[in-house]
DNA sequence: ACCGGGATGTTCT
DNA sequence: GAACATCCCGGTG
């Protein structure tokens, strides 16, 4: 495992100011960075960018509240809330302090801790069903509101972004998901690993 | 394969 | 009281 300097494991966590960007920006150059949580990994697929104040979709559109703290906090923080009453779903807050960007984490490739995943995730019958959406990739990985502002540049609660992998040279691209119309269904928003069979929806 | 509906609770009108 | 950045199951072709 010496010298041979493969595509990059470094198990380093991504830097603070490579995040206080743009989040349209940083979210396609986050597919192939892995999200670690204890012992369970998994190389992001699939993203969406929300833009706060002029982003209709986001929940920072209608200015600070309690449930979005996070998201007007520093970048680097992970912006964890409850979708529809049942599913916690994840962002990595972006741009600089108060903007309240951030990019919803929508689907990984699991890598370590299957067995682990699959623990909470017994439905998944097949590798592929066990983070292929934004409320799956929580219950995978353990994420929960109580993960909602941990620093994932240092790891807060065993949960970091490493600065792993590279993004494909293409990213794939589409209006985003789930949003009702007039909130920003419109805006190409969203970018995925094209093929990627971890896909919330295929393209 | 595609489609419809129920679960469930927090947030905001 | 409505809306909601979702998931799962059971129907029908």
């Amino acid at each position: 495992m010496r010298g041979t300097r493969a595509a990059a494991a470094t198990g380093r966590p991504v830097d603070r100011e490579w995040l206080r960007r743009d989040a349209r920006d940083v979210a396609p150059e986050l597919l192939g960075k892995v999200l670690a949580v204890g012992e369970r990994r998994g190389r992001i697929v699939e993203v969406e960018a929300y833009v706060g104040a002029i982003d209709p979709g986001s929940h920072a559109f209608r200015g600070p509240t309690p449930r979005n703290a996070t998201m007007f906090g520093p970048p680097g923080h992970l912006y964890v809330y409850l979708s529809y009453g049942l599913h916690a779903c994840c962002n990595v807050v972006c741009g600089d302090d108060g903007q309240a960007s951030a990019v919803l984490l929508r689907a990984l490739a699991p890598m370590e801790g299957l067995e682990a995943m699959a623990l909470d995730r017994p439905r998944a019958r097949r590798p592929r069903d066990i983070a292929n959406g934004p409320g799956k990739l929580c219950q995978a990985l353990g994420i929960t509101r109580a993960h909602d502002g941990a620093d994932l540049t240092t790891g807060d609660l065993g949960i970091r972004l490493l600065d792993d992998g590279t993004p494909p040279p293409a990213p794939g691209r589409s209006t985003r998901i789930g949003l009702g119309v007039g909130r920003g269904d419109d805006l190409p928003w969203r970018w995925f690993v094209p093929g990627d069979p971890n896909l919330s929806r295929p393209g």
